[in-house]
DNA sequence: ATTCTTATTGCAAGTGAGTTGCAACATGGA
DNA sequence: TCCATGTTGCAACTCACTTGCAATAAGAAT
């Protein structure tokens, strides 16, 4: 099981939202140096990042800045909704991964042989989302859709 | 929060497949005491279980079945994909739920104020599963699609 | 600039889901 | 009935994540 391709840029950076430091202050949140550090490490990342490799981030600009805190800063981010967490289909043991969340909802695909990361948009999953609204009058604030399977590569 | 409404049948009811005991013993798979209870009441499951009440309810057939047992036995089923492993965006913490795979998918809406549990089924998420095998040609083994929300009941 | 209130941090300890090694045991085919 | 091999229970463990608390720092008020 391989890594996701180098090549394919995230989401998040094709699709960014306002500037999440700006975004937290301007709803009274207190921008400490350590949540500016992370906040701008979400914002810039080149993939999904688990707690691990964020923190391991984050300390290379603050050495001092305890996981806890990254802990902590993410579920402030999820509880303002400015980040999404993922499984990635538990692919690597029970840990979630994170993202910015984007001006468009998007799916994940996960390969089950090489364990590569794909995004995928498509106004179906808008139109599907807007059914449930609809039929169910369920007001949708979160959205989280895996599919795990074989991808093109490695079916040949 | 409370707990989901009693009056909806699970899918898993509703379509469900053939008999998970007849389909493992069919791949060759030894059937235990122990399986025989457990495939048993993740069949006629009334709601979607945790380890947890799984195992409590596997007691009361056989107070030596080990919770490990559990887990293993899980595990199982999911490795020949007749048990879809839910989040329901972890509303209750870490833990995962389980359910017995229908005939045709369907997704979940979690209400964040309440902690109902909806299933929802679609053409248009089979269509959106069409078109990711399609457009990306990925062979989808498994899907998770999750909402979290405000349902309908709470919305009044 | 200085003071002050209060949110946030780091640390250490704790929780809880899920895993693993291994000896005893049960399954199901010979 | 016997046997080879897969499975179980147990205890100990790992790992992701949480919590209590004293020290600290943000930023609003002065
Ligand atoms: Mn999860
Ligand atoms: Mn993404
Ligand atoms: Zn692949
Ligand atoms: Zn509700």
């Amino acid at each position: 099981m391989g890594t996701q391709p180098k090549h394919t840029m995230l989401a998040a950076q094709r699709n960014p939202r306002r500037n999440l430091a700006e975004e937290l202050i301007s709803r009274g949140v207190r921008m400490t140096h350590q949540r500016r550090i992370l906040v701008d490490l979400i914002q810039r990342a080149d993939r999904h990042l688990d707690v691990l490799t964020l923190w391991r981030r984050a300390r290379s600009r603050d050495s001092t800045l305890n996981k806890v805190t990254v802990y902590r800063t993410l579920s402030l981010l999820k509880k303002h909704g400015l980040v999404d967490e993922l499984d990635l289909m538990h692919l690597e043991g029970e840990k979630h991964f994170y993202e910015a969340r984007t001006t468009r909802d998007h799916l994940h695909l996960a390969c089950l042989k090489c364990g590569a990361i794909m995004e995928f948009e498509s106004s179906l999953f808008e139109k599907l989302k807007g059914q449930i609204e609809r039929e169910r009058r369920f007001s949708i604030q979160v959205v989280r859709m895996e599919a795990g399977g074989i991808c093109a590569a490695c079916r040949g």
